[in-house]
DNA sequence: AGCACGCCGACT
DNA sequence: GTCGGCGTGCTC
């Protein structure tokens, strides 16, 4: 007999181990390690996961398996270890780190039905029930809603008649598509059409068909039956009488199917990408897990370093995951990875449904594709043999999770680095400065691109002081520079590209006689005005209401929205420059399938003079004809409560101006800011990430901040302020007589969101070099308030390595 | 997370 | 004396 150690699916501390369930004979050596299995978990059924396959169990009165969803296992052995990491190093539940590795469409959905006993039995059933049962003899129990139903149901039970069953299923199933082909059987001497009743005119012609342009290979039953102009009962004839056979064949959805990519050839490489790659080839070659963080100017090439080096594992047998952000996960990027390797490469994204991106997962764990590109989640592709691990624009945020797990991929990458004893390369023009202070202290191997390929000068930056503009009576959001440039490139016929940083500064409804600000009634944020309905939306609890047309307060008319919306610039530009052609591009005009694309693509085409936008425009961009970047204002994000918006407003100016002037016209950029003398906006005219890193460091020095310390960040929160207050308090208290000297223990503060949801927030955030019982620490204050968690709503979550400090 | 089990108040 | 309320604890 042999059994299993099985995690199930709940998600709570008391569950958070594994359970052994016996493998029935018919499954002896079929069940392994890795799989999902169906395991009866008290009265329910539920997902598992098999942890172990051992020989014997010490639990008494154990269970049997009862079903399984896998024949091949879903989790390999390193992941499942990289599982148990996870769940270690972020604190979060066994379970859900398994979750967060497999594409959603394998996570389990659970059916609660009542059934029918047995056909006999459905007379027996009170009539009230008995048109419920009369078509089906299974019901999902949610329709009874009503009380007394439940009681005569509960009565049925109790006569034997009904019975409660749960049913695990998978969200999407394989995608199947009906073959046909000529039927094995057939013989040289013996053709088809002999088999055939002469009346049987269109049977006959079908076959012939068949013998002539299907053979033994196979055809979809669809161009089958179109081609021959025949019908299904005639099709259902053929392989009634055994002379064609039909079969059902998994199909991948591929998101770009019919999409032509021309083949790419390797370029040749410039002195320093060539000093950059070798490095990174013998770490290869030499199998040695190695970091290298490729610190490269925008268009110094760095893209080319990472194709070769990837055909350089692939030529080894080896397989290789990129990651890149979400947003700038552009058609143009997959291009050129599918333009490289071709069929070779799976792509894993957002904008691909669920069946979409659980048909990319199959192709990985069937070994059908040896590259990898996606966002955050695509580093746990299930690759056996990794022989490289890319992260591209390694400072960005979105590579962190910012839910359970709250993992951060690039730690990921480094640890499956380490498991297959392959190199990771970190890429960016603006590293964070945790990797490069690492490359400095030589944890990491530094590699520098200097130079533009083909030595195109950086664009020119231009800081324009808005506060300058005031005072000399230009109240708009254009300054004269941005102006006067935007029309010069119009009469040139060069596009523009115009960045909203909109981040922290979206549009609020104030009444300008008591400056009365539209708040949520549940969250302690105001609402952003959507012109779309007149609508006022809360960005964190979903709340909808309608513009009032009067001040709640003091009933005054002068109530409107202030900030700038990217539909407001849209509207200015319109004044100012009437005869611009602009897209505009953002959470609104995006929110459609594939019209991402269609605008970039539009606009690529010189579709328009200026494409406007928010965030989602400052990456991965590449058009020739873009001569002019303006930045709308560069300092909203840098007075965000959070210790890395300087680093985060440099790494945005330097993106956003990397994308002018990149082919053979020159590039210009033009940033607005009220503050143009903070160091993040000023060094980016030099583009002087080195200086910068230099300044901010001493920054992250004297508050006690990354690279310098680490952080983690505590957030409790619950309906009632006192109880949040009280609970903070205590566990900062119990932080502080727990964790070292060293470490610095900040709060209770309420957290920057006071409130969401109706639930009061506070934080409290730890700040440390060295502390080996910070887990320990950690898990005590969670069990300790299990009980709290449970019964009074209480929520603890805690950040690891927090980039979202709300 | 569910669900059963078990111990107290408001009824037939 | 029973029905049903919710707090408590278990699930291989």
């Amino acid at each position: 007999m042999k059994y299993a150690s099985v995690i199930v699916d709940v998600p709570t501390m008391q569950t958070d181990r594994t359970f052994d369930y016996k493998i029935p004979e018919k499954w002896q050596g079929m069940i392994l390690q890795g799989m999902r299995v169906i395991v009866p978990f008290g009265q329910r059924k539920l997902q598992g996961f098999v942890i172990e396959v051992k020989e014997e169990s010490s639990f008494k009165k154990l269970k049997s398996i009862e079903g399984l969803q896998d024949l091949t296992p879903s989790v390999t052995p390193e992941l499942l270890q990289l599982g148990s990491w996870l769940t270690e190093t972020t604190l979060c539940f066994n379970i859900s780190a398994l979750q967060a590795m497999l594409p959603a469409a394998m996570k389990a959905k659970y059916d609660k039905m009542i059934t029918l006993i047995s056909e006999e039995k459905r007379k027996e059933l009170e009539p009230t029930l008995k048109k419920y049962f009369e078509k089906q003899a299974e019901i999902p129990w949610s329709t009874f809603e009503d009380d007394d139903l439940l009681k005569q149901i509960q009565k049925e039970i109790q006569k034997g008649s009904l019975e409660v069953v749960y049913r695990v299923s998978q969200k999407t199933k394989q995608k199947k598509k009906r073959v046909v082909q000529l039927a094995q059987i057939q013989t040289d001497r013996n053709s088809p059409l002999d088999l055939l009743p002469s009346q049987a005119k269109k049977q006959k012609e079908m076959a012939q068909f068949a013998v002539e342009h299907i053979g033994s290979k196979e055809m979809p039953a669809s161009d089958f039956l179109s081609l021959t102009n025949g019908s299904e009962s005639s099709l259902k004839g053929l392989i009634q009488k055994g002379i064609i056979t039909e079969k059902w064949v998994e199909i991948y959805r591929d998101p770009y199917e019919g999409r032509h990519f021309k083949k790419s050839l390797p370029l040749p490489l410039t002195t320093e990408q060539q000093q950059s790659i070798s490095p990174i080839l013998e770490s290869v070659e030499n199998k040695l897990h190695k970091v290298f963080l490729m610190y490269g100017v925008t268009g110094s090439g760095k893209t080319e370093v990472y194709l070769q080096s990837i055909e350089a594992v692939l030529n080894k047998g080896k397989e290789a995951i990129v990651l890149v952000p979400e947003i700038s996960l552009t058609p143009q990027m997959v291009n050129r990875f599918k333009s490289r390797f071709g069929s070779m490469v799976a792509v894993l994204h957002s904008g691909l449904s669920i069946g979409e991106k659980y048909d990319e997962w199959r192709k990985i764990q069937r070994k059908e594709v040896k590259l990898v590109v996606g966002a955050r989640s695509a580093i746990f592709a299930p690759f056996e043999n990794l022989g490289m691990i890319i992260i591209d624009e390694e400072h960005e945020t979105s590579y962190k999770q910012e839910e359970t797990p709250r993992y951060h991929a690039r730690d990921v990458a480094i640890k499956r680095g380490d498991y297959h004893n392959c190199p990771v390369v970190l890429g960016s023009a603006t590293p964070t400065l945790e990797s490069f202070a690492r490359a400095q202290k030589g944890v990491y191997t530094l590699l520098t691109l200097k130079e533009r390929v083909n030595n195109r000068a950086m664009p020119a930056v231009e800081i324009i002081d808005m506060r300058e503009e005031l005072r000399n009576g230009n109240r708009s959001m254009f300054s004269e520079t941005l102006l006067e440039a935007l029309q010069s490139r119009i009469e040139k016929k060069e596009q523009t590209v115009l960045f909203l940083n909109k981040r922290g500064y979206s549009s609020f409804v104030m009444c300008r006689d008591c400056g009365y600000v539209i708040q949520c009634p549940h969250c302690d944020i105001s609402l952003t005005y959507h012109r779309f309905g007149q609508q006022l939306k809360c960005h964190y609890c979903g709340h909808e209401e309608i513009m009032p047309k009067v001040c709640p307060e003091c009933q005054s008319e002068h109530i409107r929205y202030f900030g700038t919306g990217t539909q407001k610039v849209e509207e200015e530009l319109a004044k100012v420059l009437p005869e611009a052609s602009v897209i505009r591009m953002d959470v609104d005009t995006t929110s459609k399938k594939g019209s991402h694309e269609r605008l970039l693509t539009k606009f690529g085409e010189g579709g328009a003079d200026i494409l406007l936008g928010t965030q989602m425009i400052a990456k991965g961009l590449d058009f020739p004809k873009v001569t002019l970047v303006g930045v709308l204002s560069a300092d909203t994000m840098l007075h965000l409560p959070d210790f890395r918006a300087a680093e985060k407003t440099f790494q945005l100016l330097t993106q956003v101006s990397g994308r002018a002037g990149r082919h053979e016209l020159p590039g210009e950029v033009i940033i607005q800011s009220y503050t143009p003398e903070h160091y993040s906006i000023e060094l980016t005219k030099e583009h002087h990430y080195d200086e910068f890193f230099r300044q901010e460091l001493a920054v992250r020095k004297l508050h006690e901040y990354p690279p310098y310390y680490y952080i983690c960040l505590l957030t409790i929160s619950h309906p009632d302020v006192l109880k949040v207050a009280i609970v903070t308090e205590n566990i900062s208290t119990f932080l502080k007589s727990n964790l070292s000297q060293q470490s610095i223990i900040l709060g209770p503060v309420t957290s920057p969101i006071p409130k969401i949801k109706d639930r009061y927030r506070y934080q409290c955030m730890i700040k440390y070099k060295k502390e080996k019982n910070l887990h320990g620490t950690l898990k005590n204050i969670l069990e300790h308030y299990q009980k709290d968690v449970h019964q009074n709503s209480l929520q603890i979550t805690i950040d690891m390595n927090p980039y979202v400090m709300l």
